[in-house]
RNA sequence: GCCGCGUUCGUCUAGUCUGGUCCAGGACGCCAGGUUCUCAUCCUGGAAAUCAUGGGUUCGAAUCCCAUACGCGGUACCA
């Protein structure tokens, strides 16, 4: 196979949609695995649905998720900066550069473009200019519809207006549209490599718009001119093309150029099986993001949607790496798959367990200063001066790792690790039916214990060892009350765990305290 | 309506091309048990799919063929 080449090519209408990303991933996969090239092209043909800042976060997402492209629309200070390339400022957004000698990458720069090839089209007779007006378009699609006939344009331009007045009409600066002219009577088949054959009926595939009347290409003008020109070899885009699809082919026909591979991805669905949308969750990738999943986990999980290593494989846990070794697009499934957000918890708790302790903490930082509790509690640590506050949140997190759903809970649970004075009632200290002096022991007990550990043996394996030994076979009685002591909560991490974070000095307050109660 | 695509446990899926080893395997979730001071983790086990339905072909079909149903996508001067 020769070099593959492949792009993603967004619309800067938002966010980015988790079904897009899934796209952006396939792309990445396949140029990985195949040596092949990776660009980001950006088609903004859509004046009416631009959105500002959505180029960015676009690149952004890509960037978060280490899902570097090799060719096209790039941030200024990308880490993916080719070194040593050539690029050059985008014209139109601020902060975009364009790497690659297939440019520009942005469909706006490059309108006259589009307009030369759509003219070539009129000449040759493959295309004509269309003056109807939206409302003439409207009703005879309302009147086919009522006939029950396929809503494809009736040709009236092509058929009615002369050469003589088309030329008047575009003298007087008449607002026009070029039509694709489809072939009649015609079975168009192409293999897509995910489906396999599919056929589409000419007589039924509309006279696309191609130049729009304000000069903007439609999509599938700029797409085939693009994949034409960027010298793509594979179209992985999603299953709402399909069905466009003989009309790119019709159009890499006229122009005389070899159509690229297509593959259609199927669509995520919500659990009611419609088209994912926001109405039922969210369906932004920032979405999750803020919710503290992990890029492994949300890269992980998505592939999965729609494509499996077969082959009896039970592994379930995939880093990029793996992944790309493995990956193959004739693989990806036909149906859709319903996003089920329990399965991207499971894959994302996985995936914070395998995180090390530093990486953790690196990681869930900017979570833990959106919690009050941690804010307040940073402060005071500030005002002492506490050179170690780091290391305090790391303990922490050694006892939260295996309880971590995702990084926007961090802490949540156990926040009494954050208060100087934790509130409870003297029943919950309890065991069972202990009696009042029975408890009052057993916490001496635990106090005894902790003052004779000595700071250096005050390790969670040693916590656990020495108060173990000296609980006997009832632990309950001994290792109870001293929990609900350190934490005041019914549920809570171990008491060695506790009093290892805490420290000998609060441990000891906090007990202390409960014996006076 | 028309065109296209799809359909294996609730969900993600293996198996389908190259029919028998599949009265269908794994995972999530759910339930039960174990470990355990509580929670979580971890371990063991369980329920859960007449392979959308109906017809064929065949000694034999989840796997091949046909029809139907249902779902989804498209049907724009949106992508």
């Amino acid at each position: 196979m020769t070099k593959p080449r492949v792009r993603f090519a967004p619309s800067p209408t938002g966010f980015m949609h988790i079904g897009n990303f899934r796209s952006a991933l396939y792309d990445y996969l396949f140029a990985k695995k195949n040596d092949g090239d990776f660009v980001l092209r950006i088609e903004d043909t859509d004046q009416k649905r631009f959105v500002t800042g959505a180029l960015e976060s676009l690149i952004n997402v890509l960037n978060w998720a280490d899902v570097n492209y090799t060719e096209g629309v790039f941030q200024k200070d990308s880490k993916f900066q080719i070194p040593n390339s050539k690029f050059y400022d985008s014209k139109s957004y601020k902060g975009i550069i364009e790497i690659g000698e297939y440019g520009p990458y942005i469909q706006s720069e490059k309108l006259e473009v589009y307009k030369k090839y759509a003219e070539t089209l009129v000449k040759d007779g493959h295309a004509y200019y269309c003056f109807c007006e939206p409302e003439r378009l409207e009703e005879m699609r309302r009147d086919q519809q009522a006939k029950k006939q396929p809503p494809i344009y009736d040709q009236y331009c092509l058929r009615n207006v002369t050469p003589e007045e088309v030329n008047k009409k575009l003298k007087s600066n008449c607002p026009y549209t070029i039509r694709l002219k489809m072939p009649k009577d015609e079975m168009i088949e192409f293999d897509d490599i995910i489906r396999g054959k599919v056929k589409f009926d000419t007589n039924l595939v509309d006279d696309q718009v191609l130049l729009k009347s304000d000069g903007y290409p439609t999509y599938h003008l700029a797409n085939v001119v693009d994949d034409h020109e960027m010298k793509i070899t594979h179209v992985i885009r999603g299953e709402e093309w399909l069905s466009s699809a003989p009309k790119h082919l019709i159009l890499y026909r006229y122009f005389g150029w070899e159509p690229p591979q297509f593959a259609h991805v199927p669509l995520l669905l919500n659990t009611d099986r419609s088209k994912l949308s926001k109405r039922q969750g969210d369906v932004a990738v920032e979405d999750y993001i803020k919710k503290g999943y992990l890029k492994e986990a949300i890269i992980n999980f998505v592939i999965f949607l729609g494509w499996n290593p077969g082959e009896g494989s039970t592994q379930e846990i995939f880093t990029l790496e793996e992944l790309t070794q493995k990956f193959d697009l004739s693989c990806v499934h036909k149906g859709g798959a319903v996003f089920d957000i329990q399965k991207l918890d499971w894959i994302n708790s996985q995936w914070i367990k395998k995180l090390s302790i530093d990486e953790l903490y690196e990681r869930s930082l900017e979570f833990w200063r959106q919690k009050e509790f941690y804010n307040i509690w940073d402060k005071e640590q500030q005002r002492k001066n506490n050179k170690e506050k780091g290391d305090y949140i790391k303990k922490v997190l050694t006892v939260e790792r295996d309880r971590l759903i995702n990084l926007s809970g961090v802490g949540e649970n156990n926040i009494f690790f954050f208060v100087s004075d934790i509130d409870y009632d003297k029943n919950l200290l309890r065991w069972k039916e202990m009696s009042d002096e029975n408890l009052k022991a057993s916490l001496q007990k635990s106090l005894d214990i902790l003052t004779e550990i000595s700071d250096p043996l005050w390790t969670k394996e040693n916590l656990e060892k020495l108060l173990v030994e000296a609980a006997g076979d009832k632990k309950g009685d001994l290792l109870w009350p001293l929990r609900a002591a350190l934490t005041g909560q019914q549920k809570s991490p171990s008491p060695f765990e506790v009093a290892w974070v805490l420290g000998k000095e609060e441990s000891i307050k906090r007990i202390k305290k409960a014996l006076s109660l």
